[in-house]
DNA sequence: GTCCAAGAAGACTATTTCAATCGTGGATTT
DNA sequence: AAATCCACGATTGAAATAGTCTTCTTGGAC
């Protein structure tokens, strides 16, 4: 079904708002965060612990403590924060690993969906935390976006 | 995690084997394919059945009946094949329809991963059955792969 | 006309993954 | 010492996937 968890939903949320310029501390802590986007504090302070251990995040204990980004917002992407929160990004089980699903050796369409999966890391690996602050995902090539007719159930194509 | 299901799988494995150049007869059964390729049969009837509703392909009952595709392999993308088995792609829950999520109000990574999302739209719809066969996936920007450097877990970076 | 090979269709079960919670403990500031 | 905050492991509940079973219909072969 191709879709990120909510977990990758709330990290790239939390990323986004320390990126962003904020009037008073450089920091925010994981109450702060989870109350401004309504979001369950238990598991938004999960996420923040795995983007602190894979050393996005680093984070202050006690009063006034709380998360900071631990580099340039320039310096972490889509792809990074995605693939450690939700673990690997598959498109299809054949190319796990090494596993092999039932398939993998008479499998047709194993090597195509491999170059599908790798245009997509591209994709996420070529936006930035800073880019979500500006609201400028670069448009890979900027051709128009998908028409209309795509979208509707297919019959008369 | 940003995969796809199974039958989606199954779906293109069986048009683009039914896009191939086959010496005997133009169509296939589904006991036929699901041999080939491993495929549990019921599951695979299922799929194809789907398919067959949305147009895609045509069927014929009883003995040394099958499937054929119902239009030209060109003109079938893996967009709407995935979209027509695993309904639509969703990166993110936020914009499923028009429910809302409990942030969207106040999400502030909506907007840039709506883009991401039609950026995955569109590389899916550029790729057509006819481009499984050939195994020549286009290359929307012919930038490298990924750089390996990418696929590890992220630290030092 | 009977039989068999196929597709059509729906109900059902098992497994896995996600989302979310709970509880306990440790660090730091005031 | 109290309040605030992060760290971490275990567990539960719900939903999505994968796969099975059963019954029915259709159409050709003999």
């Amino acid at each position: 079904m191709l879709k990120l968890t909510k977990k990758a939903d709330y990290g790239l949320i939390a990323l986004k708002h320390l990126a962003m310029p904020r009037p008073t501390r450089e920091s925010a802590s994981a109450k702060e965060i989870a109350e401004t986007y309504h979001i369950p504090l238990p598991l938004l302070a999960k996420v923040l612990q795995k983007l602190g251990k894979s050393g996005f995040l680093t984070s202050e204990q006690g009063t006034n403590g709380g998360y900071r980004l631990a580099r340039p917002a320039e310096r972490i992407t889509v792809l990074e924060v995605v693939r450690t929160i939700d673990g690997p990004i598959i498109l299809t089980s054949c190319f796990t690993s090494e596993r092999t699903c039932d398939q993998s050796d008479t499998c047709i369409v194993k090597e195509p969906l491999r170059r599908v999966h790798e245009s997509i890391l591209r994709l996420l690996d070529s936006i930035s935390i800073a880019d979500l602050v500006d609201e400028e995902v670069p448009d890979p090539n900027d051709s128009p976006l998908v028409e209309l007719s795509s979208l509707l159930p297919a019959v008369s194509r």
